[in-house]
DNA sequence: GTGTTTGTTATCAA
DNA sequence: CTTGATAACAAACA
């Protein structure tokens, strides 16, 4: 489940590898890439990648020819390079045997769905399990529009305000966990970073967002900055297939309080932690502490 | 066969 | 117009 930290661990990683060209595109699953395969082979054979940037679990990959990629990972997306020595030195078993824990075999595999090849001989595979995630080719205009009406502020932005979430949730008679969820009204968290969010700074998931006192949203700001870039520190969190560019699990699964901790003690009160479903998502928090 | 996992959007309702 | 609830999407696993 990559959300804002995971997605940006590969921007990090990959980006490294821009300024280069794409001389080959293989498409293996047509419904993954839109508008369609002909139109992305058709637009970005020969193209040179420029810059990776990214918007809440959005990457946006720059085209010199002035138009984007967009790649959302949805829930099982995977964008895995390798590097000509790579595949030189026969697979993926780095030194440091990051990859047997991971993707393991070689690529590409059942879940590839596409194939980069670049100038320098690096290769890009997008993985995805659940065909969820997909390659969208956009110009200009459309970027602006998807941007404007799809992402509110950023965790670790000037623009997330305790003013700002008090305003946008104050009309709003859903849980405090479904308005968190909302792209439109916070952009880059999910299920994950939710849950922890609201754990760290003592909020029920179930409150009514517009309920929340202004002083609580302060302590949850600030509890969503440390999470999120305590995680991207950490290159992410590993819950279901998650890996980053060169396949390696996220470190911070093991920092998790409550995800997946159903029926496991709370490490602050040692009470059991609860697991409840909201707008459709399991959701866990600790009945004692969290008020 | 059933329930569960989740990011985002479409659809319908109030 | 706004807001919210829910299904749908896809694939695997217990």
């Amino acid at each position: 489940m990559p959300e804002l930290p995971e997605v940006e661990t590969v921007r990090r990683d990959l980006s490294a590898f821009t300024g280069h060209k794409i001389v080959a595109l293989k498409i293996l699953s047509p419904k993954s890439a839109l508008p369609s395969a002909a139109f992305l082979k058709k637009n970005l054979l020969g193209q040179k990648l420029t810059k990776i940037d990214r918007r809440g679990k959005l990457l946006i990959l720059s085209l010199a020819s002035g138009k984007f990629l967009l790649i959302h990972l949805k829930m099982t997306g995977q964008l895995i390079y390798e590097t000509k020595q790579m595949r030189v030195v026969g697979g993926h078993s780095l030194s440091d045997g990051s990859w047997e824990k991971s993707v393991g075999g070689k690529l590409p595999n059942r879940q590839t769905r596409a194939i980069f090849d670049f100038e320098n001989g690096g290769r890009l595979f997008f993985n995805d399990l659940r065909k969820f995630g997909y390659l969208k080719l956009v110009d200009g205009p459309e970027l602006k529009r998807i941007l404007e009406t799809s992402y509110g502020p950023e965790p670790l932005t000037k623009e997330l305000t305790p003013e700002y979430l008090e305003r946008v949730f104050k009309s709003r008679r859903i849980t405090i966990k479904a308005a968190l969820l909302n792209q439109k009204l916070i952009a880059g968290l999910g299920n994950i970073y939710v849950d922890e969010a609201l754990f760290a700074a003592n909020i029920r998931p179930q409150r009514v967002a517009g309920k929340v006192s202004k002083k609580e949203l302060t302590g949850l700001i600030s509890e969503i900055n440390r999470i999120i870039k305590l995680a991207i520190k950490n290159r992410g969190t590993t819950f279901s297939n998650y890996v980053d560019s060169r396949g390696r699990r996220g470190n911070f699964s093991r920092l998790l309080k409550v995800y997946g901790r159903s029926k496991e003690p709370c490490f602050v009160c040692g009470r059991e932690i609860s697991k409840i479903k909201l707008s459709g998502r399991g959701t866990h928090y600790c009945a004692h502490c969290q008020k």
